[in-house]
DNA sequence: CTGAAAGCGCTTACAG
DNA sequence: CTGAAAGCGCTTACAG
């Protein structure tokens, strides 16, 4: 299968390269007549153009790329809708780039986009705030980035992003539980690395702290962000010997582990145990109980975060901009109860 | 920012831009001192080959595009991982094509691959049947593509693919449920037109016939193999006059709606009514009670799908050949129970 | 409205 | 081991 080229439409309709190619992306600037000879000859060749041509020859690709932890993660079913919202109106292609939870260097970044695969990059996954410094800091604010969900590392911050306030919700989340009468309040954590989780974390602990509580290091298990990881951390949590009287996870998956293994365990929630989790889920409200949790504006994020990035892409860089904030919200389902004890 | 070319490299290391470009791409065929002056070059100008002149130049890009439904989709979790596994000792880079349950036609695969964006394609997703006809059967067949996980259609059978057995697996789990002694048996199946659930359809049409009971049309209802489409599915199928005694649904997602739909009806799961589920994603262990459902083993599928795809990349294109069916396994947990009936 | 020509940045036989 | 040169397929000022 030798695909067609420009050139061979050209000699069978008997025109030059340049008139094929005028046909194609700006069909008002040729005659009727020659117009209607171009697309038979287009036809009968079965000719498409060579994408790799014509990215390279404009020096650009017209796709954005969404860089994210995992693909099977509940949480960005949203965002990406978010995004493609606004994609699909502007013309760009979406690809997505997936991380595994390794975390990318800040040249990994780089390189996607001084490489030209892409014009422009939302970064929806974690990064690791220490990478090495080829881009300088005026570069760097060169690169079209756009940051969603997540805090970032001092490295990136001259990158515009949209998040909620993590360390806020966190803290309104464990007020809602001390609020309920809760004192022994454990804390499931993401990677000790995350900076995402590291906020909700400080979040918890400030509330903690104003309530005069010492939220100790055996008050906080690692659960990875991950199901498993959160089933052995609630496990370990529970053989303590002053177990919690209710458990915060830093997201609602983990939160869904959470509330399987105290059942397993032969608790009830939230009677005994009461659980909350964060970014409430499309799976939240259909636990069971169903989960109080925090609500991050998933869609809003998504969309936002594409407004951002096109502006990048197409007006002049913005210097030191500041995150956009988006509202976040307390959703009070059932799986939160004052303590039985 | 302008970006350094390799002619910026070449005039500050007083050589070639040839040589330059063996320093990247074969070093051993350059002088040590050379190299040396080539890379010291580089280094200062901070030079980066541009990918777009070089995947265009190459006529290849090293990339496999995995099409799936919908980032957020738990099943492809480990799938993806399979695929990564084999795509990372290959040398190929993995990008994402999220179709949101818009089927993609097979033109619109085709335009993907003769648009050379990436030198192969893994498709997850549904397509349309109904594909016109821009490739000849003969053509398509030169597209390296693989099937995972899908039946497909006639249209696209002359591609590889790799999946379980759907219509024998439906049948099990509805063989099972009989088994148990429901009679009165619901499917909740995908989109109407979606030819994986219509598969499993067809098995649990077959089983249901098999055991001499008329599974009429109102012992089918579709929830387009989302959370929200089962929940109402399994509304209507309650309200029904004589309502079933077990629910088959036709993914684990739809399962997980169907019963917070039947426990907020105020019944119970499985006493009143059993569920059973089908893929086996990580949250079906967890459900409360765990969900009975069909194992495919999606890793391995992941993985050969991909084996297959470097095979159709790498060596002739094989002609007509047979899917590779791998086994699915039915995984007895809780949501089953005999009827009370 | 159309064509001839330059050039995007790279790779790779071909000579030497 | 290295360089000069052709060429990948397209787009786009520039003339006419």
């Amino acid at each position: 299968m030798t695909t067609a080229s420009i050139k061979d439409v050209a000699r069978l309709a008997g025109v030059s390269i340049a008139t094929v190619s005028r046909c194609i992306n700006s069909p008002e600037q040729v005659r009727d007549t020659t117009r209607e000879k171009v697309q038979e000859a287009i036809r009968q060749t079965g000719y498409s153009p060579n994408t790799l041509a014509r990215n390279f020859r404009r020096g650009k690709t017209q796709v954005i790329m969404v860089v994210l932890p995992s693909v099977g993660d509940p949480f960005f079913t949203g965002v990406m809708s978010g995004i493609r919202a606004v994609s699909d109106e502007s013309g760009y292609s979406l690809l997505i780039n997936e991380t595994q939870f390794n975390t990318m260097t800040e040249d990994e970044i780089g390189a996607m986009v001084v490489s030209k695969l892409a014009d422009g990059i939302i970064l929806l996954a974690s990064m690791s705030p220490f990478g090495t410094r080829v881009l300088s800091a005026e570069s760097r604010r060169a690169l079209p980035i756009v940051i969603g969900c997540e805090a970032i590392s001092s490295e990136l911050d001259a990158f515009p992003s949209v998040h909620i306030d993590n360390v806020a919700a966190a803290r309104e989340a464990t007020e809602y539980l001390l609020s309920q009468g809760h004192r022994k309040i454990a804390f499931i954590s993401g990677q000790p690395d995350s900076l995402l989780t590291r906020e909700r974390e400080e979040g918890y602990r400030h509330a903690m702290k104003e309530a005069g509580i010492d939220a100790g290091n055996d008050c906080i298990a690692s659960g990875g962000l991950t199901l498993g990881g959160a089933i052995e951390a609630t496990r370990v949590l529970l053989s303590r010997k002053d177990p919690p009287s209710a458990i915060f996870c830093a997201n609602d998956e983990m939160a869904m582990g959470c509330m399987h293994a105290i059942k397993a365990n032969g608790l009830s929630v939230p009677r005994d145990i009461s659980v909350m989790g964060f970014d409430d889920t499309r799976y939240a409200k259909i636990m069971d109980p169903p989960l109080t949790t925090i609500y991050q504006p998933a869609e809003e994020i998504g969309e936002r975060v594409m407004y951002r990035l096109l502006h990048e892409i197409e007006e002049e860089r913005s210097h030191g901009s500041k995150p956009e904030i988006v509202p976040h919200k307390l959703i009070i389902r059932r799986s939160v109860a004052r303590p039985s004890g």
